[in-house]
DNA sequence: TGATAGGTGTTATTTTATAACATATCAACC
DNA sequence: GGTTGATATGTTATAAAATAACACCTATCA
């Protein structure tokens, strides 16, 4: 049992069911799951955090996986295309999502204090700027959706 | 009148309405409205779309204001702060604050094809956030909410 | 008057991200 | 078998965004 996210939740099964579920819909969906993407998505669970990609880098140059920035910024790429990962645009990190699959508009709490960062589950999509795109004819592809803050774990800490 | 924004409206009051504006509000406050900072704040009101520093620090540089990142970046990291602009995350990029001193959460339709951003007026925070912050006891201090999509004026447009 | 706080000027550097081009792999097809 | 096209990787180089650190200036005020 480890205490990533807010809470603390069984981290080893939770990075094992995470890369099978990736393997499984990228099986379905005719992807390619290659050695460093898996690799890579394996380094986001793993942390349970936002990771820049420079730091995700130097992991896959120690493993011997690729050593320059797009190898990174590649499978990176992919993961978040296809919504394996998130990037979140406020600390320009990624973190893997955690319920891949599921139609959702991603939405994040992101405690300033320990950088953990929670993804929230919301069924659809946003009724504030839903009236607003409505309003002006405007169409809503994807949606940036972020809460800066501190979690339950770092209330009252010093600062 | 120019075709800013989504909507066309008259452009050059809106700047003028809004350079006085933050002028009585940072006199209110005791704030500096400095020279730099308040041709920031111009150049962004002229632009009606997220700017990025470096194209601001071009035009301060040519009118002698000054030349370097710092000075862009100390005046946008001001103007930020105290609300009279917004940072668009998802563009690395800053917008004039439309309705400065209204208390709200900042939320934004970008357009993806002529990079114009609309500010939307929110009333109060987001539902979908607030409550999974409060179940797991995340207090929050700020929002990011930007929706990328195609605005009214480019709809049908090649792409 | 000298101490503090806020603002500006400047150099240098760090961090984040992408362009461009070469090479490799594999499946589909003639 | 050989060719073609699509996808992935490897690599060099560079662009774009942001900050650290320090010097100096000016105003306020104890």
């Amino acid at each position: 049992m480890g205490s990533f996210g807010f809470k603390p939740h069984d981290h080893s099964s939770c990075i094992s069911t995470g890369v099978s579920e990736v393997a499984k819909r990228c099986e379905a969906a005719g992807l390619q799951f290659t050695p460093v993407r898996k690799r890579v998505l394996e380094i986001l669970l793993e942390g349970h955090r936002a990771i820049g990609a420079y730091e995700i880098l130097d992991k896959l140059r120690e493993e011997g996986l690729g050593s320059q920035p797009p190898v990174a910024y590649r499978a990176l790429d992919f993961l978040v295309k296809h919504r394996f990962a998130h990037k979140i645009e406020k600390l320009n990190a990624f973190i893997a999502c955690t319920h891949p699959g599921d139609m959702h508009a991603p939405a994040f709490l992101i405690c300033r204090s320990c950088d953990a960062v929670e993804e929230a589950l919301t069924a659809g999509e946003d009724g504030r700027l839903d009236k607003a795109a409505q309003e002006t004819g405007f169409t809503i592809e994807r949606t940036v959706l972020e809460a800066e803050g501190v979690c339950p774990n770092c209330q009252g800490k010093s600062e």
